[in-house]
DNA sequence: TAGGCCTCGGTTATATTGTAACCGAACCGA
DNA sequence: TCGGTTCGGTTACAATATAACCGAGGCCTA
């Protein structure tokens, strides 16, 4: 697996390319967040940015927190308030998330079949799709094995 | 459709075959979420009850909810930290939603082929479920109509 | 280069959502 | 009726998120 220093190098070439703009404080949150192993929740990263002078207040890394995810470089995992990053580049797509209740790491999968199904059930009623939220809350491998 | 006080009677029924004790403040809960059309916040909800005098504090309320969401007469919206009731009485069972970003309705639809798919996918990694949260969030028929 | 527009983020304050901890009351089985 | 267990009232507070305002700085145009 990339380094993440790496991640976030390459995260701020495709936004660069895409011309968004990448500013210190963007830089700063995304590179937060690229080194952390697991979900972190905005204060958490809040508090990291502090301690290396990086950061002011809570709106601003909300605000950061929300351009990344918008550009598709971070997700928000509802159902635990934590962030993480993502390697895939595509502009705000929605991913399915296993995420483990002891370790809490967090596991990010494709959705394309699941997409499909959703999309087809939408529809079926009328329903216009804009973004979906699929996480599933359980054991990780490494968790159950040992348990 | 069924008034809402059916479905918290019924409800009610249900969970008394079930042995799960009906308290009055349960009972005062679920009545106030059944007549609601559209998801409520627990706080919303607590001014409700408290209008009626049927509610002291937040705690009681999130317990009372924790409590419907177990015996499955209740779901939690992640996506927008509100709750709905529930007609469909299995213990604790998992739905997706389609969430309407403009009305704010949510309407629940069955997970079978969305939850074999899930699990499929999660079972590839060694992931044992729990619980999944599937909610879409865009426009539901009568908005996107009248858009 | 000046003027004007727009995005970004610093700042303060506050709203919203959710819990910890403690304790007495009510229930329930033996 | 005793003793364990569940329930919920109460206080206080933690955690999460946003409103509103404003100045700094980029960027376009002429």
């Amino acid at each position: 697996m990339a380094q993440p220093e790496d991640a976030a190098l390459r995260a701020e070439d495709v936004l660069a390319q895409r011309g968004a703009r990448m500013t210190e404080l963007r830089r700063n949150v995304l590179r937060a967040l690229m080194e952390e192993e697991r979900p972190v929740g905005a204060y958490q990263l809040f508090d990291r940015l502090k301690a290396r002078d990086a950061a002011s207040a809570p709106p601003a890394v909300y605000r950061a927190l929300d351009f990344l995810v918008g550009e598709g470089v971070a997700h928000k995992l509802q159902s635990v308030n934590a962030y993480v990053g993502c390697a895939c580049f595509e502009h705000a797509h929605d991913a399915h998330f296993l995420i483990c209740g002891e370790c809490c790491a967090a596991e990010e999968v494709p959705t394309t079949d699941i997409r499909e199904q959703v999309d087809r059930d939408a529809c079926a009623r009328g329903f216009i799709v804009e973004r979906m939220v699929i996480e599933t809350v359980g054991r990780c491998a490494a968790c159950a094995g040992h348990a």
